[in-house]
DNA sequence: GTGAAAGCGCTAACAG
DNA sequence: CTGTTAGCGCTTTCAC
C-alpha cells in the first residue's frame, strides 16, 4: 500500500481511503491512485485490515457431517446470505466428534472470526464460554436454546403431529424410533416431542423400541436391524434425521422387510436423497436455506449492533412420500 | 500477550516462545507462563501472528458445487488430511460462476492463504496469475492441467472404456451424452475422452447425440428430454456426472422411458446417492477421499519447498449397478 | 535462558 | 480534500 502510495503520489492513507470509500476523495486522486494500484497488482492484506480493525471477515459454519446434504445446503444458503456483505463462510466438519467440535470454536477466537453458525452435537453450554468473552457473535443451529447464542429452531409440533397420525390412521401402533446418540447435547429432542405427541394422540412409544446411534447411515441400519429383531417389533419407525433412515431403509432391504409394507419409515430434514430412494422417503421437512438465511439474518443484526437474544423459529412440513 | 507477560513476570518474547516452542524455556519459566495464560484465559491472535509471519494457516477449497455429495467428500477428505498440519480448509462454494470463482481466487490472495485446492469450472489460466504472483500454493483437480499449477487428475480410460464396452456388448449402438455446459475451462474432456473411446472400439458418438448443460439435475432432466425428443434417438446415454445422471433418471421416469430397458444411463463419479435411486446407476467411480488425499499431500509438498510442478493421477474404476 | 525492540500492512484519529 | 502518525498483537533478530 505503501507503493502504491509512492507510485500514485499521494499518502497511504489516501490509498485506504479510495480502496474503502469510507471518505470523499477527488476524483482526479481516486484516478491515479486505483491506476497505480492496477499497475502493481495490489491487493489489501485483509490479515493486516482485521488485525488493524479487531474483526476478520470470516464467520464460521461448524456442522457434525458435511455430506449430509442439508448442511451442504445450509452452506450454500448462508453463504449466499453473507457474501453480499463482504463476509466469508468457513465450514468446519467435526464428524459430530466433540474434540473437534472444541477445537474449530477455539479456532474461532484464534482468529477473531466476525461470527460463528453451528449446529451443536456434543457440545455444552460451557464450550461456548470463550466464544462470548472475546464478544464473538454465535448463532446456534438446534432444537433447544443454547446459552446466550441466538437461536435458529424448528417449529416441528405440527409436522410430527401429522406424520404420527397418518401412521396410527393407517392402523399402525407399534411405534418405534432410531434417535440420535444418547451423549449427544440435549439428548435428542427429536425423541422427546415424539414422546409427547404420542401420548397426547394415545398411542405409545415404549422404551424398548427407542434405540440410538449416531446420525450415520450405518448406525441407520443397525439401529432398524436391532428393532427388527425384537420379538414384539415396530410396525412404524421414525429416524433421527433422513440418513438414519436411508440406513434403515438400507437393512430393511436386505432382510426382505417391506417398507411401507411391514414397515413405515419417517425421516426428517428431506435432505436432497429423501426423493431419490425407492420407494420415496416420507419425511418431516426442515428447510436447509430458509435456517441458513435466518441463521444470516440473525448474525447480521448482531454484528449491527442488537444485543438481546433472539430466536427465529422455522416451520418444518410433513411430506407425505411412499414410505408410510 | 502482553497481558500474560506481565502476569507472568516476563517478557513478551518468552509468552511467544512458550507457545511456538521455537526455542528452549525453562521448565519453571514455562509453567508460570502457562498458569498466566490459563488464568487470563488467553488466546493467541493468528491474524497478528499471520500478519508478522507473512502466512495464515487457512487453505481454501472451492468448487462449483457443494450440494454435489461428491465435492462434500472432497472437502471432509481434504479438511481431514489438513487438520493435524494445522491447516484450516475454508469450503468456497462458486455455483458454477465464473465470477465466484474469480472473486474467492481475488479473496484467497487478500488473505494471503496458505494455500488453494480448486476445481476450476469456467476460470482460465490468467485468472490465476494473481495467485502465483503471490507466491499462494494452487493444487487443481480437474481433468486437464492448469499453467503451473500442481494437479490431482482422473485416471477414467481403462473404466470408461469398460463402460462403453458393457454398452456395446449388451448391443447398444446409438451412444449419446449429456454433457457440460460448451463455455466450461477445457470443454469437455469426458465428452472427449468418450469420443475418442467410441472411434476406437469401433462405434460412434454423434454429434448430434451430445447435448449439453450445466452440472444439475435440472439440466440432466432437460439434456434427456432432448435426446429423447429426437427421431433418432440414442439408447446408451453417458453423463458429464451422477448429478446429471439422475436428473436423467427423473426424466425418464416421467416420460415413461425404462431404464436401463430403452435406454441405458451412465455416470460419473460414484456420487453417494448413485447407490441410491433406483435402478442403482451404473457409474465410473472417481474416488473423492483419493483425491482429496492427494491434493493435500501435493499441497504440503509445496509448503515444504517444492518447486517443481507435479501431477498425481487417481484411478477411476467402473462400476457395474442396475443401469446399463 | 531471557529481554528489548523493530516492524508486518493496515485504519482512523487528528491536524491541516 | 489530504497527510501524519500511532498502534492493532504478534514473531524474531540481536544483545545479554
Amino acid at each position: 500500500m505503501a507503493d502504491v502510495a509512492r507510485a500514485a503520489g499521494v499518502s497511504s492513507a489516501t490509498v485506504s481511503y479510495v480502496l474503502s470509500g469510507k471518505r470523499p476523495v477527488a476524483e482526479e486522486t481516486r484516478r491515479v491512485v486505483e491506476a497505480a494500484i492496477a499497475d502493481l497488482g495490489f491487493t489489501v492484506n485483509t490479515m493486516a485490515r482485521s488485525l488493524r480493525t479487531g474483526r476478520s471477515n470470516v464467520v464460521a459454519l461448524v456442522v457434525p457431517d458435511l455430506s449430509n446434504p442439508f448442511y451442504a445446503q445450509l452452506a450454500a444458503s448462508l453463504q449466499k446470505e453473507l457474501r453480499p456483505l463482504g463476509l466469508h463462510v468457513m465450514v468446519c466438519d467435526t464428524q459430530a466428534v466433540r474434540d473437534e467440535e472444541r477445537a474449530f470454536l477455539r479456532e474461532a477466537v484464534q482468529q477473531r472470526f466476525a461470527g460463528v453458525v453451528i449446529t451443536p452435537f456434543r457440545l455444552v453450554a460451557k464450550d461456548f464460554e470463550a466464544l462470548s468473552a472475546a464478544g464473538i457473535p454465535v448463532v446456534v443451529s438446534a432444537d433447544l436454546p443454547f446459552g446466550e447464542a441466538d437461536l435458529v429452531t424448528p417449529d416441528a409440533r405440527a409436522a410430527m403431529r401429522q406424520a404420527l397420525t397418518e401412521v396410527t390412521d393407517a392402523g399402525r401402533r407399534r411405534i418405534g424410533m432410531i434417535a440420535g446418540p444418547r451423549d449427544a447435547t440435549g439428548g435428542d429432542p427429536r425423541l422427546e416431542l415424539l414422546r409427547g405427541l404420542a401420548v397426547q394422540l394415545g398411542t405409545a412409544l415404549p422404551g424398548r423400541l427407542v434405540v440410538r446411534g449416531e446420525h450415520t447411515r450405518e448406525a441407520g441400519a443397525a439401529g432398524f436391524e436391532r428393532l427388527m429383531r425384537m420379538k414384539y417389533r415396530p410396525d412404524a419407525v421414525f429416524c433421527a434425521n433422513d440418513v438414519v433412515a436411508i440406513g434403515a431403509m438400507d437393512k430393511a432391504e436386505e432382510l426382505g422387510i417391506g417398507i411401507p409394507g411391514d414397515v413405515a419409515l419417517i425421516g426428517h430434514d428431506d435432505a436432497s436423497f429423501a426423493s431419490l430412494v425407492r420407494p420415496r422417503l416420507t419425511t418431516v421437512r426442515y428447510p436447509a436455506p430458509d435456517v441458513g438465511r435466518a441463521a444470516a439474518r440473525l448474525l447480521i443484526e448482531r454484528l449491527d449492533g442488537r444485543v438481546a437474544r433472539k430466536t427465529v423459529t422455522v416451520k418444518a412440513h410433513f411430506v407425505a412420500r411412499g414410505t408410510v
